[in-house]
DNA sequence: AGCCGGCCTAACCTATCGGTCAAGCGTTAA
DNA sequence: TTAACGCTTGACCGATAGGTTAGGCCGGCT
């Protein structure tokens, strides 16, 4: 939610306007920060894609670099989704199992905004510190609650403890991130959570209801 | 070792000298365009660090286009060495763990060219067509290794059958490059081959020599 | 000696960059 | 009517981008 107002439509001619033109900016800022990076983008472009003058996104940002953020804001809201609430009813195996799903779905569906901050965290350092420490955040949030839901599946017997909660966790995590590097390198290649999550099932509570079986699965 | 001649010095004093200059631009821009990006890089500062006039990077590469692509060859070349010859001796477990662990330390070594590479096929293709391309020749290669020696260990019995060589070789893919995001992207990671190495071990042959047991260690 | 060609530079060119400015529009309030 | 305000624009600015030009230096060949 970044500068969401709460006032109808046509209650207030001039705010609407100014609304509108805002998000056009924002859409064609956003769609060519995404795939040009943000010094091969120039506000002239932006301008034309948005279809305004150049001066009145200097009008509604300051200046390039707090359009950026804008734009960056505006690609972080998907990524802030409340799990705890979502799936509270479960039992441990199957958040675990949601959550996975979860990571893989969110990037298949977002490929575009994980590509442009994965970019981003690559390169300048400059515009992405505070990026970085939001990202990480999230990042480390996830992890924990997946060492948290791995440590009440042991408490309660439901699954191996053969490794700590953080050495799983830590495992999963780096599975699931080369799944997406090969999904958002590899021409072609497809996100399938179903055998990710099955292979999770698999390793972490040995499958105790039916599921499908395929392990590694990497078509392409 | 880009164009080492194996004339002695001062024997064609004006190519010499033209080498060390191109030697200090390719080095200077390499180490701009690896920290900073394509565009992000001006040839003015190239000139600047290689302490050379611009006019003269102009007179060694035509455009700037030609400078980035010698600079990607300079990158590329510690990726080609010819593991077959290296380690023809070994039986094939062995020969996977050495390519496991070689994965894992190229990595590490030379975290900012991998950086680099990642950043640039993130990117629009354009300057990087036929790069990517290289790139994937090498993956695709380093893959087909992998599934090949695990055919050849599944044949002898070395290791257990239960899935496909494709199968095994693109889950071990996807570990690897898990360790690899992680290492590249969480402040103060370590990558520590060993414990993958021993990971890779254990669930291909069981770790049918004495091996560490640790399993997902992430520390941090 | 005198010229040639490889190496190198200061100065310069044009296009475009991020950003500014003053003025024009329609609406609203007095 | 008109002054004020929010929104929008074309014209413009200095700085810097990639790239060029003309020429200087230097060792080798004739």
């Amino acid at each position: 939610m970044v500068g969401s107002q709460t006032k109808g439509p046509s209650q207030e001619p001039h705010g609407q306007q100014s609304q509108d033109s805002r998000d056009e900016i924002l859409k064609a800022a956003t769609r060519l920060f995404a795939n040009r990076g943000f010094h091969e983008t120039s506000m002239s472009e932006v301008a034309r894609e948005a279809r305004v003058s150049k001066a009145l996104i200097f009008w509604h940002f300051k200046t390039k670099e707090e359009l950026f953020l804008a734009v960056l804001n505006r690609l972080l809201e998907p990524y802030f989704i409340d799990f705890a609430e979502e799936s509270r009813m479960l039992d441990e195996r199957h958040q675990i199992l949601r959550l996975v799903e979860f990571y893989l779905l969110f990037v298949r569906d977002h490929a575009n905004s994980v590509r442009f901050f994965l970019a981003q965290m690559l390169r300048e350092q400059r515009l992405s510190e505070g990026l970085g420490e939001q990202i990480m955040k999230l990042y480390s949030g996830y992890r924990d609650m997946l060492v948290e839901l791995i440590a009440r599946a042991q408490e309660r017997g439901l699954c191996a403890t053969g490794f700590t909660p953080e050495n799983a966790a830590g495992f999963i995590l780096s599975a699931l991130n080369g799944l997406m590097i090969e999904f958002l390198f590899m021409p072609g290649a497809t996100m399938n959570p179903e055998s990710a999550v099955s292979m999770v099932d698999q390793w972490l509570f040995h499958g105790r209801e039916r599921q499908e079986t395929s392990v590694g699965k990497t078509e392409h």
